[in-house]
DNA sequence: CACCCGATGACAACAAGCTGCCACCTCGGC
DNA sequence: GCCGAGGTGGCAGCTTGTTGTCATCGGGTG
């Protein structure tokens, strides 16, 4: 039984003077998990941070963060995810809830930031492997389930409105037009009519095509 | 900055010895992630660990557990999931790659093995609340995307063969059932009977659904 | 009011999908 | 060889889905 290399610090001052030697010395992999992109309270602290990152160097350092739906809020937030993408990271948005922030840097060091409390941010560092590790891998599992910012943003979203959302169950519960129009109360050529809206919106060649996006859409739920 | 409540074991007996007490003073909550259920090489720890948690009596305890498919592999974990289900415990099943295992109790103490080296294995226990706070959430970022090992198991994963996917792409690009028979080589006549036996392996009533199906079960990559 | 516009619904014609039936072929066992 | 099982494909008839056309209705607008 041992002591393992695990640091608490308070506040973003004094991470960034403890582990700010910590970000320049990215080797290939950068990866963090966050809630949005407001963890540093204040900017220079952030600042600071990018500073060192690209003092490191970005070549062959992969970059990936997965985020809430919360990042793509603001304005702000976007811009800096559209430079992370641009420079060759990567960006997904997951649907659960997230940490405040999680930083593994080359699945040596964990960097995790502690709750939103009053007073000072606190912040963990550890470079115990087994901690790192376990993270990493749950890190992955939940990165791997989640959209593509792009997918996510750009892709559609068709932004449907309460009679698409009712076509659509109708057409996700497996009835036939017939039923499915009888059970809106509408007749069957407008319940046609709105499907075939409705696959042009998703860009649907077929039924069992339009299925698909919708799922892949999670215009389900 | 202040060294945190972190302390590493190696092998199954110390964590028992050392911490096997956590187990018996679960509250509320005791979740865990893993490849698998053979973390315990000697099943006298399993037994042990099983002991302090029945002894600490399961009312109100909510208990995850999220696994790969490799933890249905063989007969003997299945009835061990089946104990937990019927428990009440939830087991889902992520098919991206998980940590040998984590436990985390309360969302106050987490447990963490290491990887299966040559020697006793290490554990990493630790009570500190911003890694404990992290990883659950990440935790629960995974869990979220992850199949209810009901739906998983008695719900179909039809174990499609090269056909059948062959099927489901053709489906997926939206071609008519025309176009995809000639591109695979098949009748309109067989084509459609694969699609029909598609959608049954999928219980679906409609192309649409078996889309939204196909997608939810990801058997689109 | 007359007018236009968009949404709806009825009808029709056609395309696509679904299934039962039967004939055919191939493979393996007798 | 003979047989049966299982996969395949053609055909037919039916259901379902797709689309165009047209009449109708109701709400603005001049």
């Amino acid at each position: 039984m041992a002591a393992d290399e695990v640091i608490t610090v308070r506040g973003d001052a004094e991470l960034v003077a403890r582990a700010g030697h910590l970000f320049a010395g990215v080797r290939h992999e950068f990866v963090c998990a966050a809630r949005d992109l407001n963890t540093w309270s204040q900017p220079e602290a952030r600042h600071a941070i990018n500073g060192r990152l690209r003092a490191g160097g970005t070549a062959g350092v992969t970059v990936r963060k997965l985020l809430t739906p919360a990042a793509l809020a603001d304005e702000v937030s976007r811009r800096h995810l559209d430079h992370v993408t641009a420079a060759g990271g990567r960006v997904r948005i997951s649907s659960a809830p997230l940490p405040h922030e999680t930083i593994i840097i080359d699945g040596r060091v964990m960097i995790l930031a502690g709750p939103d409390a009053p007073g000072p941010r606190e912040f963990t560092v550890t470079t115990s492997a087994a901690l790192v590790g376990g993270v990493h891998a749950l890190f992955l599992a939940a990165w791997d389930n989640a959209a593509d910012v792009a997918g996510y943003l750009s892709g559609d979203r068709p932004h449907l409105d309460d009679d698409e959302r009712a076509v659509l169950r109708a057409l996700g519960a497996g009835y036939t037009d017939e039923t499915a129009a009888r059970r809106l109360g509408l007749s069957v050529r407008t319940y046609r009519r709105r499907v075939a809206e409705l696959m042009a919106a998703l860009e649907a060649d077929s039924r069992f095509q339009a299925g698909l996006r919708a799922g892949e859409l999670g215009l389900t739920g």
